[in-house]
DNA sequence: GTAATATCGTTTCATAGCTAACGATTATGA
DNA sequence: TCATAATCGTTAGCTATGAAACGATATTAC
């Protein structure tokens, strides 16, 4: 997990840090907004936790990543996807999807065909092998989902991801 | 971005994605916690956007990715740190602290040496030029941060914050 | 004191991910 | 028509990342 920050058991930011910060970045420490520093570590931390523990506990029986099992989810829903589309869909560069399909293609999960009329354009789709997968894998992943927020309750869920999108939002991401 | 689910612009799952699911998973649609979906999905969102924005706006000035900004401020913070804790503190493997050490050093922002009385340990430290590009780019992280998160009010953030910190606890992430 | 075990960092090999360059194809415009 | 521009996918070359294996060293057990 990557996380710059780090923070004592209370998520407090460590007083070393505090001092070093100032000292050396000469930033005066009430110019150091603590609460976004923290905001932006903890959503670190869970994305890293939550991508780490779906690829060792999920996703890694059938040598998938992250990534690649959101190509197969994309697939799934939408059967034969543009790899343009497919780029911006997981947000992956052209170049990632290229090789991440070619992979895929090796594992007989989707096949490439080019368009007849269009030969710059090229679809990916689901072979049946990749939909098995795909119906063994996302119930497995839903659970593991399901499982990591469970602390929180129903309507905390909902104001986080609430916040969230206005985050996404404004950022544009 | 790697998103897995899509949304619109609402937040909401789309009716294709909910079909699919339903019908090729075979899992009932009840048994489908879409408030778990939604957060997991908008946390790895902003997370993505977050690294992807640090290292397009400040990091890339100085060719450094995530990981090797959060190498260079646990030794920032810390003075000279084995690479054993650095692998924790960052959460990567040792290989990768490895690998990434090394390339700091060939940029000349740390060094590294072996304990003289156990050999088996390595001590990473930040040089001088490691400490300048430092005290140049945590502002603008800092800065970055902020504006990430400036569409949510303090009590807003403090709460996100709290929630995340009980998801990491239970999850131990 | 020596052999077995544990620890630590590095190397090797694989995939993921990016940017830049390239080649093929289609669209545009004079 | 024909040349130029725009679009799309792939390739090449790089860093990041992990797992497994390896080599050196230190610790433990007997």
């Amino acid at each position: 997990m990557i996380s710059v920050y780090s923070f004592n058991e209370d998520g407090e930011l460590l007083q070393e840090e505090k001092d070093t910060i100032n000292r050396l970045s000469k930033m005066p420490l009430d110019s150091l907004n603590l609460d976004a520093v923290s905001v932006v570590t903890n959503i670190y931390r869970v994305a890293q936790g939550l991508r780490n523990k779906m690829e060792r506990e999920v996703l890694s029986k059938h040598g998938l990543s992250w990534t690649s099992f959101s190509i197969l989810y994309d697939l799934w829903i939408w059967k034969s996807v543009e790899t343009k589309k497919l780029a911006e869909l997981t947000a992956v560069s052209k170049a990632t999807i290229s090789n991440i399909t070619k992979t895929l293609e090796k594992k007989e999960l989707v096949f490439r065909r080019t368009d007849t009329r269009d030969r710059r354009i090229t679809y990916v789709t689901l072979t049946d092998k990749g939909k098995k997968v795909m119906e063994e894998l996302y119930p497995q992943f839903h659970k593991g989902e399901v499982e990591i927020v469970s602390s929180l309750s129903v309507n905390e869920q909902k104001d986080v991801s609430e916040s969230l999108r206005r985050v996404i939002k404004e950022n544009q991401f």
